[in-house]
DNA sequence: TAAAAACCTTGATATAGATCAAGTTGCTTT
DNA sequence: AAAGCAACTTGATCTATATCAAGGTTTTTA
């Protein structure tokens, strides 16, 4: 497991074997089941989370009952809620396993530790966030402009292999329309 | 000018006067009139911006001519396309100012200095991205989630003087709604 | 200070997408 | 392998919001 880990960090940056020791001192190990949470809202979160195999997803849960989804979560992602890691307040999301999954958690503390004593580390973390920020500004673009389609078509060219392996009705709560209007956009889709 | 950027960083963290010093030495001071733009779509852009004064948007124009508002800057707020500044390519926003205003530029080398020389200002920074990555996420959020008598509520809430202070039809375009709506929406609001 | 812009509201109408409902297919679980 | 559940589709209807249009108000500019 520690291994996918390794491979996503030295393909990015240039550690030693005693950086890749002290990394995997502070690593948890967590296996999921389908639909087993990692995070559920309420709790306070104080990790985070890498995705070394398996998929999950972050969702919020509104006063009806309904399902929003945050995002999606795959091989070599990074999960949690920075909100409650950030603040110490109980989150507002739940994450669960969409496949068997398998994940490294990494303790608030030990984190900071690790990007105070790797600088290499710390600046691939800190791509991390600033490269999800942009894909958070442009899915806020998608969000507000576009129609069901084009969110759609979006979502395809974004994540072309989540497509086929998350839920359609998942999609849809990702995309912000319901799972019948996401299924006759695709109708549409495929005719053209 | 450099006053209002220095007090909004001493308010957060410590540093010596050669720090400020340091830091002055590479502030880039721009005064902009009413609609002028700060960055045009197709520009690359360059630098961080710090709002010591007035109030600026950052948005997007569609296939259609359509602005989509992606963010107000008032005073104490930074702005500028990280994507672009990121990435090296043209920028996708316009960024203009709605009052007449006052900013900050720090060109990238230059903020990545001062990151490095002062640690504590590159926590300072940090935080900021981190706190900027978890409005967006709420914004997302607000975004596939509200209608939009409560997408304009959360608008009140969070940003109380934006609410009287920039022009109605772009909060509607922020909150991804007609301006028409807006109108309407706020009728309702009034009423209860 | 008058003319021109920009802005906001209100009404009438249209429509994209939501909701409700039923049937089908395809996974899980025992 | 059967039963039960979850996922997807399709049709009918409804509704929140968009669009179109016009009038009134405020702000800018000459």
């Amino acid at each position: 497991m520690f291994e996918i880990f390794q491979k996503y960090i030295s393909d990015q940056i240039t550690l030693s074997e005693e950086d890749y020791e002290l990394i995997k001192s502070v690593c948890i190990f967590k296996k999921l089941r389908k639909r087993q949470y990692l995070l559920q809202d309420g709790d306070i979160w104080k990790f985070n989370a890498f995705v070394c195999k398996g998929c999950l997803r972050n969702y919020r849960v509104d006063e009806n009952g309904g399902e929003h989804i945050m995002g999606f979560s795959k091989e070599c992602w990074w999960t949690g809620d920075r909100e409650s890691l950030l603040t110490g307040k109980p989150s507002a999301n739940n994450i669960d396993a969409l496949e068997d999954s398998e994940v490294i958690l990494i303790t608030k503390p030990s984190f900071e530790m690790l990007c105070a004593q790797l600088p290499a580390f710390n600046d691939l973390i800190n791509g991390i966030l600033n490269k999800s920020f942009i894909a958070s500004q442009n899915r806020i673009h998608s969000a507000i402009s576009f129609t069901a389609e084009q969110k759609y078509r979006s979502f395809m060219d974004k994540y072309p292999d989540l497509t086929h392996r998350v839920p359609q009705h998942m999609i849809a709560s990702f995309l912000g329309i319901t799972p019948e209007t996401l299924s006759r956009v695709r109708k549409e889709v495929a005719k053209k």
